[in-house]
DNA sequence: ATGAAAGCGCTAACAT
DNA sequence: ATGTTAGCGCTTTCAT
């Protein structure tokens, strides 16, 4: 209670001093009479310090209104307590939601998640990825649409942990990931196609989407296959390129309605090209799934309130943010790494573009009670 | 070309030294054998350094793979380039045209958006708007749904420059803004319907909304008025607060279906609701604009090809960005103000949805005129 | 229980 | 033209 003076030990220095200076520890330190290692303390709740004391540091910060720079306690402890979140600009329905569950857990986990302005601008990806490197993120969690190595080499050179969600990956990637098997997605959406009865499934892509298409194709064939199908290719549709991508389903419903061997059934890969296309055919009078069943792979919950809710193949999208962010928290921790990379399954949400709904009204008891103990 | 030796000021200390330690400029100073500042210097083409050191300090910075510390630097310059956007979760269509927008423009600007995490979660404005100034932004654009005292309040506090875009403002504000004119733009699109004939026009709103709604409520009443329409508030309908915008508007539509005395146009402030409600009402084989015009207000875009183009009153989204960026920049920079209080208008565009387009083609919307010949 | 001092990586004033 | 030094605000070791 006497030290009124300052410790001696701040000659305070010409010129950055004067220049929109905020409340800092050294004026807490001051206006509580003590030095600022036990201002430090205090607010940081250490043991060493009494009741009192920190009681008295905490009022003074209080009506000081003193906040902690959070620039400075990054360059000291090296840790910012920030994970960056590259996404490329535009994501789909379904990498939003991933983007809420992220942030979400990172939150709960005390982590705050910054996202990529290449999430609302043009930017690229790469360089993005480039810039949170430099802004010493803790970690960074990718959804990345090139292959990973460039990033993970990138990121490996200055030691930040990388966590890559819904990429694509071969067996021996070394990166850490979460993502789905989008062969294993596909076939399941065709599969159900299938299993209706459709046997001209039509399968339109985009040309340029030369990571995610292969494998998804592959699974359209292979179920296709499967069900006895010989000509595996004759309803493959590449569509023209555009930005927005219920232009391009209306524009391919164009085209499918001109067709001369026009199938019964569309697997598409973006609903909202399924949403276009569904639009264009019932202007023409052409019914879903009535006329023509579709099923799309990605989130449909947005569909449920239009004129045909979509059946879609759904990543598993709070899972996969969850472990996303476990595995990059436990890297960064330094804790001993357990899995870290997975690849999780798809989930068939059935609504009403497939037609299994009007197939099968009534006429099944739900199933799926098995262990259930019905008193 | 000698000094091989660090320049002996270097005494590295105990801990912090060995974990993870990344390249930094002094590495560099002594690969390429001149002390720190010259690289500094270097690296940030000062004129004081020669062309050679400059290329020699360049090299031997690229073959380490330096990249210079960010938050050192903004420790030290009290800068970080960095501007928060506060933006609540989930925000509608036109929000995220203007987030857009705004990343591009302070991206041209040299400046890095930093995007808040309530955009991702359900994490609050105010909380987030907190972060920011802890976080030592140089500068905050943010688009909140409560009045903005308190904001303009706190960041005044730690002379924080905040330029507010699309908020609700008084005349006595003393806040930085950029924000539109509800009342005006609600009264166009009301006016629009009234033109074409309708006297009928329901107004459903969120009873939640307190901010936003007076205004609006107002250029809507103002505009029947103005047509001479004697009770104003025969049909205004509050509606249940719903997380999803569709179905709101869908259940609406029932609700309207079963009215007794059922207007004949609606005007609503939300698009996804507008599409929910004419999805219910096509459902029951009430046609849009046929027998029913619906103006929404706010980005109508993305209807273009859906089952009826939206038409809507929309924000100058691209004007607004750019003028908020102007603003909030020149103050960063300390230049003088200018013009920092804005208020835009609306811009009517007419798509499928209100009736003008079939109006304009010969065939007549099915108006229920109180006292209207009809021919 | 508290204070002194060091130092994170950088920029810039000042000295040479 | 380049080097020395101080210090941004903080945490932490070490000494008292």
């Amino acid at each position: 209670m006497d030290a009124q003076e300052p410790p001696v030990f701040l000659r305070k220095n010409r010129r950055y001093a004067e220049t929109n200076r905020r409340v800092t520890i050294m004026d807490v330190a001051r206006a509580a009479g003590c030095s600022h290692t036990t201002v430090s303390l205090s607010l940081n709740d250490s043991p060493l310090i009494t009741e009192a004391t920190r009681r008295r540091v905490r009022e003074k910060a209080k009506a000081l209104k003193y906040t902690p720079n959070r620039v400075a306690r990054s360059l000291r402890l090296a840790r910012s307590q920030t994970i960056g979140i590259v996404a490329g600009s535009g994501p789909d329905q379904s990498r939003a939601g991933l983007l809420r569950y992220l942030g979400t857990t990172l939150l709960q986990k005390k982590f705050r998640p910054f996202l990529s302005s290449s999430l609302i601008t043009r930017q690229d990806e790469w360089e993005c990825f480039g810039e949170f490197l430099e802004d010493r993120v803790d970690g960074i969690i990718a959804l990345v649409s090139d292959r990973v190595e460039r990033y993970e080499a990138s990121a490996r050179q200055v030691n930040c942990p990388v966590v890559f969600a819904l990429g694509v990956h071969q067996s021996d990637d070394r990166a850490d990931y979460v993502t789905v098997d989008r062969e294993e997605g596909a076939y399941q959406g065709a599969a159900h196609l299938l299993a209706l009865g459709h046997r001209k499934i039509a399968f339109p892509y985009r040309p340029c989407d030369l990571l995610f298409h292969p494998p998804k194709l592959r699974g359209y064939q292979r179920a296709l296959r499967e069900f006895g199908v010989v000509d595996v290719e004759r309803h493959l549709f590449p569509y023209p390129v555009e930005m927005d991508w219920t232009k391009s389903g209306y524009d391919f419903g164009e085209k499918f309605l001109s067709l001369a061997d026009r199938p019964s059934a569309v697997f598409t890969s973006d609903v909202r090209f399924a949403m276009g296309f569904i639009r264009r055919l019932r202007k023409a009078g052409v019914g879903v799934p009535g006329d023509v069943a579709v099923v799309a792979y990605g989130s449909g919950r947005d569909t449920d309130w239009m004129e045909v809710p979509i059946t879609t193949v759904e990543f598993p999208l709070k899972v996969i943010a969850e472990k996303a962010a476990e595995i990059l928290i436990r890297r960064i921790q330094g804790e001993p790494s357990g899995d870290s990379q997975m690849t999780l399954g798809h989930e068939l949400a059935i609504r009403d573009s497939c037609g299994a709904k009007a197939a099968r009204e009534g006429s099944r008891p739900n199933l799926d009670l098995a262990g259930a103990a019905t008193s």
